[in-house]
DNA sequence: GCCGTTTTCGGCCCGACTGTTTTCAGTCG
């Protein structure tokens, strides 16, 4: 039982782990592939899997069987799994860490260990310099040279640490650039955009995918090789090429037929996961799916599609949009009845399970803003006037509060008067509202640091955590859950305080925060500071399935980050979520009728805090 | 090790490129 607070993060790691091991000891490759699926549906998992594993339903989660939840099982009770402790006797970490170089895999791993007695990075390195690497039989020179330059590679990071991810809007900046120069210099009949990752709207990525389509693909190829982002191109073929970028981004470049463009589309867009699934289930239905087109067996013509729709369509599934395609319930959702088959797209969808997924045009206010009078950069009026150029109808004024630190404390006294400012303003800027808010903290007991005679005087309460991140689930989940049943505070910003790519969400109790918020109308924000979309599109899915109201924020300190708002929206997307799900679509007053004080005025609700 | 619109066993997506070979294994996406 000592182990039974594991988080997801802990037992997927540990699966992980055992996946490395098993494909070094040589297992079936699609029993190392169960394990990481596993993993990824662990870490995945919006609920604890420990408690799960516990009740006897970790079964439920997609990939995992009765052998990986007694696996689990004995991690939570022992600390530790048996067939993993044995294994890592004969594979040291050290080999592990090898078969993270490019070019270097479970088998060739084990070759350097059989072969020459390698079992670390150092070991390997020491090895090729001294030119021992090519005395293995299948190995070479080139080999050499490209383990060093991994090693080299390798050792600019911290310790064990993956390559660096970068941030959605930065990716989508150079792969536009990308886009913009192999455009200007195939000419002509090219077609260039971006797919991968980027496409999907992840939230980092790894690598930038472009798909091309043109008649003279060799010259397109080159020209990748010309455009000045790029520092070197690693390998080229027939069928496209891959570089990097000065930056350190390595791009892929896909070439097909402008008949194939859905084809390249839809393969060059993943995920990985999606399409493996996708392609067993048109195994199963007799079809072959490719890059190149989807063959069928019974008449052993290859058909190849123009757009992705055809692609969909000729395997019996509605269009499915592209932050969807994860493999997390889409392609069942998708599947069309028989008859559905000649549809347009468009009734294709509607037949479908699918969600009619929310856009950046239901949006009509943005109640998360910050001004000088905390810690953003622009005045009240500034804020105002961008956001009604946006063609919105709300707007809230939601500055830091009385304990925040960082020298933006924003007094009891100076909020009573930003109050009284914003209600000036709100008199003098024509078609757009203006609410007086503030974003208030919470404290590491679940009050709010200001009473609630002032809260009341607002109209408008988010309430954070910003400090004191390390308190403990139950600490936490507590904390939280007192601030989400305050009778003023109407929404819970950036609820699980990750910061993508740098900080872990801190330990809480997501299932309760989320019963809380559905219970008392308390809305769950996604914040769409692209650091942040907190509640991830995981998270935003589960609360929204808990009966939860969400609320798409900018958290804009400045005006040119209003804009910020399209991140959320694709976290929203990636989530899901309709229109409907989501508050700030909604006239403000319904907005406000859908939250949490459908009765009495604001001092009335004051006084019942008060009981 | 998982899983089922060929269901409790026997499958489990598809193709490109590299470096080493002389027909292919390994790695990668």
């Amino acid at each position: 039982m000592a182990n039974s607070q594991l988080s997801n993060t802990d037992i997927a790691d540990a699966l992980e782990e055992l996946g490395d091991l098993y494909e070094l000891d040589g297992a079936n490759v699609h029993r190392v592939l169960a394990y990481r699926r596993a993993a990824k549906a662990v870490r995945n998992a919006s609920v604890s899997v420990a408690a799960l594993a516990r009740e006897g339903r970790a079964t439920e989660l997609p990939g995992i069987g009765k052998t990986l939840q007694e696996k689990i099982l004995a991690l939570l009770d022992t600390g530790t799994i048996p067939a993993a402790e044995r294994l890592r006797a004969k594979f040291p970490p050290g080999l592990i860490a090898i078969t993270r170089l490019p070019g270097v895999g479970p088998k060739r791993a084990r070759l350097l260990q059989s072969e020459l007695g390698i079992d670390s990075p150092e070991a390997l390195r020491e090895a090729a310099l001294a030119q021992r690497l090519r005395t293995v039989r299948g190995l070479g020179p080139k080999f050499e040279a490209s383990v060093l330059e991994g090693l080299q590679e390798m050792s600019t990071r911290p310790a064990g640490r993956p390559a660096p991810r970068i941030l959605l809007p930065r990716a989508i900046e150079i792969g536009e650039a990308l886009v913009t120069g192999l455009r200007e210099r195939a000419g002509g009949d090219a077609h260039v955009q971006l797919a991968g990752s980027v496409r999907r709207q992840t939230d980092s990525v790894k690598d930038l995918d472009l798909v091309a389509t043109t008649t003279r693909p060799a010259e397109l190829a080159r020209a990748l090789g010309e455009l000045e982002q790029i520092e070197s191109v690693t390998s080229a073929g027939e069928s496209g090429a891959r570089a990097r970028t000065h930056s350190g981004v390595p791009v892929d470049v896909r070439i097909g037929a402008p008949e194939q463009l859905g084809n390249l589309l839809q393969h060059f867009t993943g995920s990985g996961e999606h399409n493996a699934a996708l392609r067993e289930a048109a195994v199963r239905r007799g079809l072959h799916v490719s890059e190149y087109g989807v063959l069928d067996d019974a008449t052993g013509i290859t058909h190849s599609c123009a757009t992705e729709e055809e692609v969909y369509e000729h395997l019996g599934l509605a269009y499915i949009p592209p932050e969807l395609r994860e493999n997390r319930g889409e392609l069942e959702a998708a599947r069309l009845q028989h008859g559905d088959g000649r549809r347009s797209a468009r009734r294709a969808a509607e037949a479908s399970g699918l969600p009619r997924l929310i856009e950046i045009e239901d949006i009509r206010g943005d109640l998360h803003s910050h001004t000088i009078a905390s810690d953003g950069h622009n005045t009240i009026e500034e804020m105002a006037s961008a956001a009604r150029e946006r063609g919105y109808e709300y707007l809230a004024i939601t500055d830091h509060s009385a304990s925040h630190g960082f020298g933006n404390d924003v007094s009891p006294e100076q909020l009573r008067h930003q109050i009284e400012l914003v209600r000036e303003a709100n008199d003098r800027v024509e078609g757009i509202e203006l609410l007086a808010g503030s974003e208030v903290n919470i404290l590491p007991d679940g009050s709010l640091d200001y009473d609630d005679d002032l809260l009341a005087e607002l109209d408008w309460v988010i309430a954070s955590v910003h400090t004191s991140f390390g308190i403990g689930e139950d600490a936490m989940t507590a904390r939280m859950i007192t601030a989400i049943e305050h009778p003023l505070v109407n929404a819970i910003g950036h609820p699980t305080g990750r910061l993508i790519e740098r900080r872990a969400p801190y330990a809480v109790d997501l299932g309760a925060v989320f019963a809380a918020a559905a219970r008392t109308g308390t809305l769950l924000e996604i914040n769409a500071n692209p650091d942040r979309r907190d509640l991830s599109d995981i998270h935003a899915r589960a609360a929204a399935r808990a009966g939860v109201s969400i609320l798409i924020d900018s958290d804009a300190h400045r005006t040119a980050t209003l804009q910020n708002m399209r991140w959320g929206v694709a976290t929203a997307r990636r989530a899901w979520l309709t229109r409907e799900d989501v508050a700030n679509t909604r006239p403000l007053r319904e907005l406000l009728r859908l939250g949490k004080r459908p009765h009495g005025s604001r001092a009335a609700l004051a006084e019942q805090a008060r009981q």
